[in-house]
DNA sequence: ATGACTAAATAGTCTCGCTAAGTAGTCAGA
DNA sequence: TCTGACTACTTAGCGAGACTATTTAGTCAT
């Protein structure tokens, strides 16, 4: 399994769409967000991919910072969507879909099958 | 227009595999790849991309290379794939339309309206 | 000649996800 | 109480690859 493994290459950008995208169901912090992400299929980051990241999104003004006490463990950082961070979302969303199509049409993707579709 | 210009970060990784798809049509050169992925809407890629990776390419056996003669003007470099890069071209494709569909999921795409939808 | 277009190469910069290591809080079990 | 596991954040440094910018050089029209 897992034999295409390291192309989280494909993240840059991405990443940080995907980490504004967990904070529309409410604030989050670093270690959740982790966690969310890889049952979303997309691995497990390791801090110091996702800290630096967020500190960035912080100083573009994209999300807020309040420290809250941890429930049976240490402090957490909750980051929450400023409106700035709402509207970037939803334009990086429009712009990654735009760019997503224009990938798979010169990929010619639907004329791809896969093992699966060709063993069933 | 083009007001999210520089989302070129987005092509890390997925170039590659958009340019071995140029030469399933038959071998090319490095020029005129460019000039295939600009009307592709890939933006216009300049000789310190493209000419770096046909080079590794070349390296990791995925393209053959020839030299010819220029139809009036220098001499162009023809790259043709190999049954590797044939290969690891369609593998790539796979894994492409995985991780897109992992992200395109995690971004609830489908929920997303463009401005043109909005409008029309 | 001069400039425009084609065609390739190379040096150097910057971003960002990566590895690796450290600090520190809570809690269970020996 | 000590050890380990899990949680949670931080930081230093690395490397891949797309970028800018420049150079070389062939052909052709003005």
């Amino acid at each position: 399994m897992n034999e295409r493994a390291p192309n989280s290459e494909w993240l840059r950008g991405v990443l940080e769409t995907c980490v504004l995208q967990t904070m529309v169901a409410g604030p989050t912090y670093g270690y959740q967000i982790t966690t969310q992400l890889a049952e979303a299929g997309l691995g497990e980051l390791k801090g110091g991919t996702i800290y630096p990241l967020l500190a960035r999104l912080e100083k573009k003004g994209l999300v807020s910072v309040e420290w809250r006490a941890g429930d049976g463990g240490p402090g957490r950082k909750y980051f929450a969507l400023t409106a700035d961070g709402l509207t970037e979302l939803h334009e990086a969303k429009l712009a990654w879909r735009a760019f997503n199509t224009t990938i798979s049409t010169h990929l010619d993707l639907s004329s791809v099958q896969s093992q699966q579709e060709v063993t069933s």
